[in-house]
RNA sequence: GCCAGAGUGGUGGAACGGCAGACACGCCGGCUUUAGGUGCCGGUGCCCUCGGGCGUGCGGGUUCAAGUCCCGCCUCUGGCACCA
């Protein structure tokens, strides 16, 4: 059987999407009218765009991010205000990489082909972008100064190196901060993550910790992401305890935030992979650790993080003392201790901790209560509220206090003794920069034996990546880098002497942590950026992106913002000030991919309808922040509305410059209406609204046309001009061609947002709802002003609510004027 | 396990505590057309004895009035996951 294959063009009744893109294109291109004027004529707004990973063309999600941010650039466009909203690419990575393994050429070659075709599809998608401001984070020109930056961190003491058990990916054969490894896999590739240690370089997140929490309140960014911020960062507040161990000079301070259940801490448990533990265990017990620790190292992380999994750990020999008790108590190492969280070592309270009840369980160690559980506890641990009990000593008695005063009472007392003290801990742990790989920013610093760390001389920057290409690139658990002799073998730069360099490149999120600065003044030689412009356009307005970034990039943003603000660089403590997450865009109820076969072509979406369409389709699918199915959208739809809309233009009877106060009266309320609520829906992100009352308005337009006051009627060309510019944000091509076919010269996309005549707000009659006990019975034409005892009256006289009482009394009526009555019957 | 968010027609989705289902998709009927993947007109939550009745995951509650607020469940999605 074959198919017949109809390629008539469809008569879309003079609508030619494909004639229309080559025809305003290139006009655009002339008028360059989205370029940021910066000379303060208007008041600035910078428009901001997550911007895109080079790995082939466009794909369907940036389709939906690039839609959504241009109704929102665009509207700010149309409004007058001096919009700066600008494109680039995050060009290092991986994906780069591992394409120039594979075709044995340089990953530049790769990298810069993506952009260009991706640069291509952008300007076919008509996007509101300052080209002019396009920026590389691959190019040395912008990599000179993320090596610039991380010397400023470096000197403030907010970059070090340290060793340390680090997240490892054996598949990428490089190291991952702790944001990037996601529910214990890398969070590129997706194989399990192992533990390996090593000398790394570190950004002091943790410094910012509490700052980072504290501004949240100047964001206006959804509940969501911030709450995962501050999850992710995990302030607890509690105490540190001091407990002596036997033999050891130093006691172990532990940090609790349960003070109040001392005196059932029963035995001590120590991180295996922490200092501590090599220190505490006793030649007895040295075998049997060296064992246990061997085992920790090889399971991965998943392993380590099941949380169903059985308790291990192994007695070290060692015993400490509990400060209230003054019990001897058993040092343990077990891996649900974690070496970097809190000082690597825990009291354990079995009586008041799950963890430490299966522990204790398991290994036989005793088991105290010091809260007094419920009537009719049965379980093991007891987490809840309750009366201290078994608490008490010579000096102190925290018994039948409840927990919050057992907390302040026995922390004071351990204040007093110096036993320990208030203090707060959080999750959040330094970021891990370095990585074994080559596409990056080379990390600036040169490993002097004598001089140690000393940083490249500013004038020596930027250290430029040599040339390395195909299996030169193969990942080998080291930097490529450090096979280039030539490369790495240097003079100190303070002593001369016989030098390497640092061979590992930066975390490309280090390059994305600053690009939204660059942008202010690109091309700017004499820094990173140009403070005057940074500080006329900082915070950025408005971010639109993934919310993937919660807390990888836009945290890293957030830090870097205020580690730069505190270094004296810039006015702005936060980088992004309202934050969109679009949702993604999803095939047949599942994430596109190649493997189910499910995925949707953007290229070939836009050939068969057309960019406009297709843009429509992605905004008017729902709230901007759903996931939006294509299987259940209709771009065949969206273009045969565009069709609709488009043919008005052509039907507009009167002038250019028509004095519209003449028209419809009806019509011009709807066109003033629909303008005015626009501009609420578009601030609070409602562009599917949005979109439909354009659409009511098309629809009264035409009738207005066909069956109303006719097409010469002045409210006729006054409504169809809204539409046009209303459109503009969503479907530019056709918005520019009603311009035209309307008598204006392009472009419309900078025609100005409608003037709304507050006058044509008003209403002359409200339609009033006459309720019996909830149930609408009536329905009243009436005045907007009309008094509460005018419309009871007009309501109680209606023959519907009368027939509807059949002789009822009447007990109560409620009056919201001039919407509303509701009758309560006796 | 913990923390969020969400459950509305056949579908995507609308609804300051005040007319549930705007606007679309799809479907049904009609007109135009040699034809339709075009255009136009009408219909479309469910039940019905054509009076009306019932309807926003389930069960309660507050209120003159609840999709919306409160309490308790159920289901789904996302995040975190031994953080002491």
């Amino acid at each position: 059987m074959s198919e017949q294959v109809d390629d008539t063009p469809i008569d879309r009744g003079g609508y030619d999407f494909n004639a229309m893109q080559a025809k305003w294109r290139p006009v655009w291109e002339k008028l360059d009218p989205f370029k940021a004027k910066d000379d303060g004529s208007a008041e600035r707004r910078y428009a901001l765009t997550m911007f895109s990973y080079p790995s082939g063309d466009l794909h369907m999600g940036h389709g939906e991010v690039f839609a959504l941010h241009d109704v929102l650039a665009r509207y700010w466009f149309q409004q007058g205000y001096d919009v700066m909203n600008p494109i680039g690419w995050d060009s290092f990575g991986l994906p780069a990489e591992n394409a120039a393994i594979k075709r044995n050429e340089h990953p530049a070659t790769y990298t810069y082909a993506n952009i260009e075709t991706q640069a291509e599809s952008i300007r076919r998608y008509a996007l509101s972008f300052d080209w002019s401001r396009r920026l590389h984070t691959s190019d040395p020109e912008y990599y000179k100064w993320t090596q610039w930056l991380f010397l400023q961190f470096f000197e403030r003491d907010l970059a070090y190196r340290k060793a340390s058990y680090v997240n490892w990916c054996p598949h990428d054969q490089t190291v991952l901060a702790n944001e990037q490894v996601v529910q214990g896999r890398c969070e590129r590739c997706g194989h399990e993550v192992t533990k390996r240690e090593l000398t790394q370089w570190y950004f002091k997140t943790t410094a910012y910790a509490q700052r980072l929490l504290d501004d949240m309140d100047q964001l206006q960014w959804p509940e969501e992401i911030l709450l995962m911020q501050r999850n992710w960062i995990g302030r607890s507040e509690g105490a540190f305890a001091s407990f002596q161990v036997e033999g050891r000079d130093e006691p172990i301070k532990v940090f609790t935030t349960r003070p109040d259940t001392l005196f059932g801490a029963t035995f001590m448990v120590v991180a295996p992979d922490a200092k501590l533990a090599e220190e505490l265990v006793t030649p007895e017990q040295r075998e049997a650790f060296d064992e246990y620790l061997k085992a920790v190292k090889a399971s991965t992380e998943i392993e380590r993080l099941s949380t169903e999994r059985e308790k291990t750990g192994v007695f070290l020999g060692s015993y400490a003392v509990n400060p209230v008790t003054g019990e001897r108590i058993q040092i343990w190492a077990a891996d649900y201790v974690l070496a970097d969280y809190g000082t690597g070592a825990i009291m354990a309270v079995p009586g008041q901790d799950t963890r430490d009840w299966e522990f204790a369980e398991k290994f036989g160690l005793p088991i105290v209560r010091t809260v007094q559980p419920e009537e009719g506890f049965d379980g093991k641990a007891y987490t809840g509220e309750g009366p201290a009990i078994n608490s008490a000593n010579a000096e102190i008695s925290l018994d039948g206090l409840p927990i919050d005063e057992a907390k302040t009472k026995v922390i004071d007392w351990l204040q007093d003794k110096q036993l320990g003290e208030r203090t707060i801990n959080y999750r959040l742990r330094d970021w891990l920069l370095s990585r074994q790989r080559y596409w990056g920013a080379p990390i600036p610093i040169i490993h002097c034996p004598s001089c140690g760390e000393v940083p490249v001389p500013e004038d020596q920057l930027p250290v430029e990546l040599p040339d390395l290409r195909g299996a030169a690139l193969q990942p080998k658990g080291v930097s490529p880098l450090a096979s280039v002799r030539e490369w790495v073998e240097v003079a100190c730069p303070k002593c001369g002497g016989d030098a390497e360099r640092d061979t590992d490149t930066m975390d490309t999120f280090v390059d994305s942590s600053w690009y939204f600065l660059r942008y202010c003044s690109p091309g700017y030689t004499e820094g990173a950026f140009d403070r005057d412009a940074v500080d006329r356009w900082m915070p950025t307005y408005q971010y639109v992106g993934g919310k993937e970034h919660a807390v990888l990039h836009l945290l890293y943003a957030r830090f870097f913002t205020k580690a730069l603000h505190d270094m004296g660089l810039l006015n702005a403590t936060e980088p992004f000030t309202r934050l969109l997450n679009q949702g993604q865009v999803i095939n047949e109820g599942k994430a596109m991919s190649k493997s189910l076969g499910n995925g949707v072509n953007l290229g070939d979406q836009l050939d068969e309808f057309g960019v406009d369409a297709i843009r429509l389709t992605m905004v008017f699918a729902g709230p901007p922040d759903d996931d939006i199915d294509w299987a259940d959208l209709s771009p065949g739809g969206s273009l045969r509305f565009l069709q609709r809309a488009w043919r008005l233009a052509g039907s507009v009877e009167s002038a250019v410059g028509v004095d519209f106060s003449a028209g419809d009266l009806a019509l011009r309320k709807l066109t003033h209406r629909t303008v005015a609520d626009a501009s609420e829906l578009i601030d609070s992100y409602r562009f599917n609204v949005m979109v439909a009352r354009v659409m009511e308005l098309v629809n009264a337009t035409r009738k207005a046309i066909d069956s109303g006051p006719g097409a010469a009627d002045p409210a006729v060309r006054e409504a169809t001009e809204a539409v046009a510019i209303l459109l503009s944000l969503v479907a530019p091509y056709t918005a520019e061609d009603m311009w035209e076919n309307l008598g204006h010269q392009p472009t419309v996309a900078k025609a100005g947002w409608p003037t709304v005549d507050p006058a044509l707000l008003v209403e002359d009659s409200v339609t009033c709802v006459v309720q019996i006990a909830g149930k609408v019975k009536d329905r009243l034409e009436v005045a907007p002003d009309i008094s509460e005892a005018d419309l009871e009256k007009l309501a109680l006289d209606s023959e519907a609510v009368q027939k509807a009482l059949d002789g009822r009394g009447v007990r109560k009526v409620i009056v919201r004027a001039p919407k509303l009555v509701n009758i309560v019957p006796a």
